[in-house]
DNA sequence: ACCTGAATGCGAACAGTGTACGCATAGAGC
DNA sequence: GCTCTATGCGTACACTGTTCGCATTCAGGT
């Protein structure tokens, strides 16, 4: 017996005009460009379909939800993860590969709350977890302890991510200023004293806090 | 002239006839109910409404906002965390009350995800960063150093739970369970060397993490 | 050249969402 | 008893994700 699917470009159906034809990729790329204009709030069937020309049914013929649309957009970001880095050693790449993944991500927060949402993972991501944990298992560590590291600073850099960019554009003033200019000395000393700094330039923190996580497992 | 405010006490209008008035406190605890019912995605203005046998119009008078609503259920979560521990020493309080918090929030999840959206810091949770700020302190930190310790755990914390716990149910068969199940060994040895173990017990590898943390900073 | 079948686009509709408007009500102070 | 004000709440509007059914267009068979 032959094939089963010789020639999958079938490419019937209604006709587009001039307009490019619609497609799992084209739907992700244009929620994309969506979310990183009006941001992740924005991005409902209806306005990728304006964003496309188009009407919101029509995405339905290449998506089947909403939530199978995130995870396209997902995989397209997931995509861009770094792989190889500089470094001759492993602790070396392992250092640069995950501040350059924080970097990535950086610009690219908001699909964290995609990737949060559900038990999901990206298959664009498999190359970047698969290169770190290769080179933690190059750098000595039994499976188990690779495991437990790549989680850790895994979990450092979204934590970091997701706690400091918020996904919603705050409105003015800030609840957080509000709280934090509210904060009795009297009360809280401790914070009191590390109010005045933490506003400031943390400047490259997060590149010298991972390297100490990393220094906790490689020892 | 006299105190602008002598009574606050008002409390005219329209009448509940048996029910309990409405109120912040109440309407949060409504909330805060039917998020641990049936999750944060049902957590409409309605349903909070129906829990409180009325209508949803009702709530505007007491809350702002739904975001308003999210704060108020923030803070009545935030009022549990863990402030005084055992230990004697100020690393080994940190520890505890680290990961008493960690096992508060793995409870509440949620929540994190309400946090996470806005610039946004709940003032009940003031008591639980003061002490641990504290204790970085008395363990001989520089308060830049204290802050950026106590950033990172804080973010090691909520990055783990945002990760391991889906907000929304997972549809079956998992989309995490399909990937993982499908890597080829020969294109991602490293994961697939830890695959199998990743899925059992983590134990109380959570607590063990936390400690290599704070050990890269207590040094 | 005709027909058939399937794949695609899309207008209309439905239930559910957050929120604003306006009216009815109940108590406090004169 | 009047007025004033805070509260409850019915109604309505714009918006959301999703489904149904119809129109269109092509590929393959005869």
């Amino acid at each position: 017996m032959s094939t089963v699917t010789p020639l999958p470009r079938t490419q019937h159906g209604g006709a587009r005009d001039g307009r490019p034809e619609l497609s799992v990729a084209a739907i992700a790329a244009a929620g994309r460009r969506l979310v990183e204009r009006v941001g992740l709030d924005a991005l409902s069937m209806r306005n990728v379909a304006a964003e496309l020309d188009t009407a919101a049914a029509s995405l339905y013929r290449h998506v089947v939800d909403r939530e199978a649309l995130l995870l396209a957009i997902l995989e397209d970001i997931a995509a861009g993860l770094p792989v190889e880095v500089p470094g001759r050693t492993a602790c070396e790449r392992l250092q640069n590969r995950l501040v350059a993944a924080h970097d990535y991500m950086a610009r690219h927060v908001w699909v964290l709350h995609i990737l949060i949402r559900g038990e999901v993972v990206a298959e664009n991501a498999l190359p970047f977890s698969n290169a770190c944990l290769q080179d933690f298992l190059d750098a000595g560590l039994a499976p188990r302890e690779a495991a437990t590291a790549f989680g850790a600073c895994w979990h450092l850099v979204i934590g970091e991510l997701l706690d400091e960019h918020p996904l919603a554009p705050p409105r003015e003033p800030t609840q957080r200023s509000i709280v934090m200019s509210r904060i009795a000395p009297e009360r809280f000393p401790a914070i009191a004293a590390v109010r005045s700094l933490d506003l400031h330039d943390r400047g490259d923190g997060t590149a010298t806090v991972i390297g100490r996580l990393l220094g906790a497992f490689l020892s």
